[in-house]
DNA sequence: ATTCCTGTTGCAAACGTTTGCAATGGGCGT
DNA sequence: ACGCCCATTGCAAACGTTTGCAACAGGAAT
């Protein structure tokens, strides 16, 4: 008992609300919104009544109405390497990080994961859908070019990835080639000459940080790195990498791993070859994952702040969504040296 | 040149399309939908200009009028520990399974975090937004009456979760009781007598593993299980373990991890207290992460099938959509046994 | 008493799509 | 040659909300 002072009157929509506070659909629509146009009284009743039958305004109707749906997309695109991503740490960090700064901000958030192989205009479809108020893009894969076009006609997209001069989307992401830089000079100076690189330089990010390396041994006039391609998924990489170490072993005294995922299964695989590290190979990460602290040794990496990147996605999605022009944000990265290197 | 061919005339809704196809909103309607109510020829014409001119029917439109919206809504509740679980591996990865299953079956994911201490109604506003057709729900967390509430009077919610005698709402989960009944008998089976439980027993879930391994030591006669409460963040996590390993150490010679994770940080506070692991301590963990084959030694733990978890979420959701009651689904756990336990 | 505000409210037209119903036309059977 | 049926299309009313504009009341100023 108590419980059917709740009428019998489902209440569904706005109208049905007004019907029962004896005033128009609009007077409730403007109470409900909170603009200041509506008699305290009025205002008042209008909430007791929407409390009490637990009223939700349609956001599908408000929506097209307003032409705005407070719902931000997020879009992964698995380019080069369909099955991984979506799970890998790194993304799902990030993604855990947009969630609370976009609910933070007001925004939904619907996620998508597209395969661009099967599917050449997902940007496109997914901007045109009208779900949406803006998109972040987490990750370019191989798809910088269908993202350049889109940003020349479309205004409220932030990507998170690999910055590269002249570009005309906007980014946010590390300085992939300065953290290449500090993972070479920190595997040579303890003591590493012939160095590995252990990834897929097809992704652009891998490929800058790659580049970073580069830079260094070149600098100091040691020998190239040698490139070991690797996919990203724990499955495919743990014989990736073992048929590269099987190849490479000897000729090598440091691998930089694009990742510290790779980096711990490298971890694995030296261990069972009896290989010593540091002593015999250094080896180092990227990303700074919690993970890298806790492989044995600990994993020497260097860090991303993927906090700081959620954080500078959504700022400057909503100032582009409020009509901005805004450059792109690249973050240090941040030597983490532990014990591999 | 060859650009110009794409009209100057912006084609945003049906109608603009309907005038240069020369046919009425309603045909172009039917047109792109699909249904065999148009004649061949005129279907080819539209979905010729719609596609030079890379229209998209308004999902919000088109969702409004339809009443469903081709979105699945899925929420992680954050009840017992604000700050995790959002990138806690085990949901994140059940989190990217699930963005696959409903990508697969033509549903969008909208994601939502909410804090259900800070916003008592999460459930039915997330419901009531009227933006997803269906709910999944990610952990039960302590929302377990809430959840109960909500079912009786909304048919399209699945929940990931623990199962309990005659509950109302829908569940996939994994058999936590019986989980908790093969981590015990594996670690006295590896010679444990003193045990002890890691982790939080306020989450469900973790208090069904609890449960189970208490049915163990209780039927074998063995002093009951020491509980060791910590938070899932790696950050408290670490130091509460530290604090507990201080506590008990000496008094008992088996650790049940409520996660990998937890195991993980647990395995690292032993070997820095010099404790060999599983010479003086046994250990198991919990879901079978990547990380659980790379900690040194490897984990044992009790694997939870994800995949399948989320395919059966998304099966049974789609039933219950159809208006099928639907049972739970309770999922087998599988002891794995590695080199801790 | 008349006029002019100001603060509230109602009216009705959007937003872009879907869909039941009716209208049209051509082909076929008789 | 007539009527009937079927395939295709158009018409217009929804879906539930927002919002510009107009209407109305009551009070203040003249």
């Amino acid at each position: 008992m108590g419980e059917d002072r709740t009428a019998r009157t489902a209440v569904r929509t706005i109208t049905d609300l007004a019907r029962l506070a004896g005033v128009s659909p609009g007077t409730v629509s403007r109470a409900l919104a909170g603009k200041s146009l509506v008699n305290t009284k009025t205002r008042e009743k209008i909430e007791a009544i929407a409390r009490e039958h637990g009223f939700r305004p349609n956001q599908m109707a408000s929506g097209l109405r307003r032409q705005k749906t407070g719902v931000i997309g997020v879009v992964i695109p698995l380019g080069h390497d369909t099955r991984q991503q979506i799970s890998d740490t790194f993304f799902m960090t990030l993604l855990g990080f947009l969630a609370d700064e976009l609910t933070l901000e007001g925004y939904d958030l619907m996620l998508r994961r597209v395969v661009p192989k099967d599917d050449a205009d997902w940007l496109d479809r997914f901007i045109g859908s009208g779900m949406i108020d803006g998109v972040i893009v987490i990750g370019q894969s191989d798809q910088f070019d269908r993202i350049e076009d889109v940003a020349d006609g479309y205004g409220p997209m932030v990507v998170w990835g690999n910055h590269a001069e002249g570009q005309r989307h906007c980014v946010v992401g590390t300085d992939n080639r300065l953290g290449g830089r500090l993972a070479a000079e920190r595997l040579i100076a303890a003591g590493a000459q012939r160095l590995a690189f252990l990834g897929d330089t097809t992704a652009i990010e891998f490929a800058a940080r790659f580049a970073g390396a580069e830079d260094v041994v070149r600098r100091m006039g040691l020998p190239p790195i040698i490139e070991l391609p690797t996919h990203l998924s724990p499955e495919r990489a743990s014989d990736e990498i073992a048929r590269h170490l099987e190849a490479v072993m000897g000729r090598i005294d440091g691998v930089f791993a694009a990742t510290d995922t790779l980096a711990a299964l490298c971890l694995t695989g030296l261990r069972e070859r009896g290989v010593a590290v540091p002593g015999d190979i250094k080896l180092i990460g990227f990303d700074d994952l919690p993970i890298a602290s806790h492989t044995v040794p600990p994993l020497s990496t260097v860090k991303q702040d993927i906090a700081a990147g959620a954080r500078g996605l959504v700022d400057l999605l909503l100032r582009r969504l409020a009509g901005e022009q805004t450059e792109s944000l690249v973050l240090p990265p941040q030597l983490v040296v532990r014990q591999t290197a």
